[in-house]
DNA sequence: TATATATGGATAA
DNA sequence: TATCCCTATATAA
């Protein structure tokens, strides 16, 4: 699930749910269980994301959470009934006056300082999601190294809330080869990037999901300016509907079928233990 | 039931 | 590059 968009989505999502206000903390696996204890009782301030990492102020603390591959905060109303019965794998509960979050499977869940915080931070690339973020840092090292550029868009020091789809999916929007090193990418092109990125991510964000396709995005686009978004984004949020978009994408998880564009067959290859995914015959520009 | 895979990343070697 | 962590789900057996 997770890449930038889910996590500054979350953020939106918990302020709407808790802020400024006392929440119950607990551990109901255990792990968390001496944490929870002092963010207990605490005042939810509030929550922001950076890239892909969460940060919560809930009084003096500022809980740390990093979903990781395969991590969830799901945040539900209460809807005037007590919450349910915590499943085991749950790391975190918090629980408001009116609604329940219940983190499982994080990579990282821990309370920090605001020393802590500042240093997470400064090792993050700009974050396309980020008010005022600037590409031109993200550009002086893709600028200067030889390693790909379908490498460069997945570290979080170069560019911070790229994952694999958006690497994949942007990459084959702009038909760039995947494999240009750093050095070789025309300044165009990360112009490029960086453009795409900035206007895919916030309809990620609005629509918890991954948008990416011409229909798609022209449709996310529309529905944004004229405001239906929010209500859609509660629905989707709140009752854990399904993605309001069918689940479609360029060449994310599809090696053997064929290119939108060209009609080639798509290929994929695992790339520092993640599997990128490109059309070998349109993707040719640099 | 077992296994593979997943929108991530730290750490060991 | 390999291994490990954490959980849920889809598919195979």
């Amino acid at each position: 699930m997770p890449e930038g968009h889910t996590i500054h989505a979350l953020a939106a999502r918990l302020e709407r749910a808790f802020r400024d206000e006392a929440v119950a903390a607990s551990s109901p696996q255990g792990r968390f269980a001496a944490d929870a204890a002092r963010i207990d009782g605490q005042v939810f301030e509030r929550a922001q994301a950076v890239g892909k990492h969460l940060f919560v102020d809930l009084g003096p603390q500022i809980l740390h959470v990093h979903l990781g591959l395969i991590g969830m905060f799901h945040v539900k109303p209460l809807g005037g009934m007590p919450p349910s019965e915590p499943a085991p794998t749950i790391r975190l509960r918090l629980v408001g006056r009116t609604h329940v979050a219940d983190l499982r499977g994080p990579m990282i869940c821990a309370l920090i300082d605001d020393e802590r915080r500042s240093a997470i931070e400064a090792r993050l690339g700009p974050d396309p999601l980020a008010a005022g973020a600037d590409d031109e840092r993200a550009w002086q090292r893709i600028n200067r190294s030889r390693k790909a550029i379908g490498e460069l868009l997945m570290d979080q020091a170069i560019v911070a809330g790229i994952g694999n789809v958006y690497r994949c999916e942007v990459l084959h929007r702009l038909q760039l080869d995947p494999f240009t090193p750093g050095q070789g990418l025309n300044l165009l092109a990360w112009k490029a990037i960086w453009q795409d990125l900035v206007m895919l991510m916030p309809l990620g964000v609005a629509f918890s999901q991954i948008l990416t396709m011409e229909d798609q995005v022209a449709d996310a686009r529309a529905m944004t300016r004229t405001g239906v978004v929010r209500e859609v984004t509660e629905r989707v949020t709140g009752e854990r509907l399904g993605d309001y978009f069918e689940r479609r994408f360029h060449v994310y998880q599809r090696s053997g079928e064929p290119c939108h564009r060209c009609g080639n067959t798509l290929r994929d290859k695992k790339i520092g233990g993640r599997t990128l995914y490109w059309c070998p015959a349109c993707q040719t520009r640099h």
